[in-house]
DNA sequence: GTTATTGCAAACAATTTGCACCCAC
DNA sequence: GTGGGTGCAAATTGTTTGCAATAAC
């Protein structure tokens, strides 16, 4: 989804990013915080309109926006959908290629090392994201 | 960019069984080997039957078996759809949350760091994903 | 009043699956 | 001959989009 929209202006000057978000945005984000793991947009409709009404194809543009925001990260699960969740949670996990089962990371090792990411081109990090994948200890015996 | 085979990867190959790839599974790795980018399930399938005469299903088996065999790994890129890579190729990219492109990271960070890993459980490392999200330079002026 | 957001359902597109055929061993 | 790999097409499923109603400012 490219954006080709250069030669559209804003008229209101947004110097300092105030996130504005809308009440939805701010419910998806606020399950997302407190769940202790990563969801599916499914998944999170799922909560949601237990609390709201809400709409599926809401969920997922308040995803994107947020995402745009630099609030909300997603890393992709084995069966093919995405999986989100707060930024802040600078979780990792290893995940195993036999299993499909996903451990979770105690420790970021990118976070410690400064970000010295050497780059060809000037750009500014929000987030990053960070996958193991192999074996868990049980499939390394009973491989099939 | 230089070689550095002196260096020991913290990638681990496979060691258990032998690949025994077909014809079709190994052309699919082929492929992804020669190419200088990741390539989607259906660009690959554009590429291959250029050479032979291949299914779309059996790309995407192909890819499946692949990536058990810890060969290959995934991305998935902004608009969604899968993206394929050999593992040997360390590659990891900087994309922007605006405009969806990406740039390709000329080292990688955890290559370096000896990865020490704190697990909680024991875990067979194959290879890792890293992927870092924020604006490129163009759209962090051009900002919505 | 003007503009952005939402919800619904239809549309899309990537991926998976059922099943018959065929090849390798 | 048996079992796995393959191809085709249909079926699934996560995600996106058109558009009218609605809420925000």
């Amino acid at each position: 989804m490219k954006n080709d929209s250069l030669s559209q202006k804003n008229t209101t000057r947004p110097t300092h990013h105030l996130p504005h978000l809308t009440r939805n945005q701010q419910a998806v984000l606020a399950v997302l915080r407190q769940q202790s793991d990563a969801l599916s947009a499914q998944e999170l409709y799922g909560v949601l309109r237990e609390q709201q009404a809400i709409g599926l194809a809401t969920v997922y543009r308040a995803l994107e926006t947020l995402k745009l925001q630099g609030l909300v990260q997603s890393r992709s699960g084995t069966n093919g959908e995405a999986l989100h969740s707060p930024i802040e949670q600078d979780r990792h996990y290893l995940t195993c290629l036999h299993c499909g089962q996903s451990f979770l990371l105690d420790h970021c090792p990118v976070h410690d090392l400064a970000v010295q990411v050497h780059l060809s081109v000037p750009f500014k990090i929000y987030y990053h994201t960070l996958e193991f994948f192999g074996l868990c200890e049980p499939c390394t015996h009973q491989r099939s």
